[in-house]
DNA sequence: TACAATAATCGTAAATATACGATATAAGAT
DNA sequence: ATCTTATATCGTATATTTACGATTATTGTA
């Protein structure tokens, strides 16, 4: 009375998979992490700003806010802009409404 | 012309801080790595099981697979339940929800 | 009681993530 | 041309994550 009782089968399948999946698990990751969800609360809430912004707002050192806003953008969580010296980021939207209709999909 | 032209100022408030904010982090964490993603997957496909299954369906060691699930479980994306000597383990519906709707509200 | 099945935990090795200072690059101002 | 500002990248130290085998604990069965 094992194995034989419970045969784990699936009761519906789902549609994600593949590149698709990489690029879910990525974002996931990318908010996994308590400095880089501040930073997105702070575009939320600013809707656009500069690398400096974020340094001055945030106690971490510059080259360090600079990784981490490049795993946001890898993640495409954000669209960072080279704006003369400076680079300006936003949120990117078309993504961030791709995971919340994923999510939504599967969950 | 630098500082003094861009002060930046938010535009609006964000509902999410303190230990909301923690779990809401540790929740994209916990799925943002891709076994445990293909874990909560099995389970959305499966609604129940129990962790022989997943040793059965992944090809990673039983220690893992249980470290793996300790891992969903804190973050409560699963719940897990002892059965016998076998425990039970199945989606945490209420935080699911709880975590799209946050999602929803941030961003 | 001994045994098989199931899962959790321990100790540990290897890989990855995180943070930093230093340096490099590029734009704009003097 | 030089200096300042803004950012990215490099090299590196430390911490965390991930995976494993071995061990432990618990339940149910022979």
């Amino acid at each position: 009375m094992n194995l034989e009782n419970r045969i784990p089968e699936a009761c519906c399948t789902l549609d994600i998979s593949g590149e698709d999946q990489t690029r879910l698990v990525r974002m996931f990751n990318a908010l996994g992490n308590p400095t880089r969800f501040e930073i997105m609360k702070y575009l939320v809430t600013h809707q656009l700003c500069i690398t400096d912004d974020i340094v001055e707002f945030l106690p971490i050192a510059q080259a360090t806010v600079s990784q981490h806003l490049k795993v946001l953008r890898d993640a495409d969580w954000v669209i960072g802009t080279a704006e003369g010296a400076a680079t300006t980021y936003c949120l990117n939207d078309e993504y961030i409404q791709w995971f919340r209709s994923k999510v939504g999909e599967i969950f």
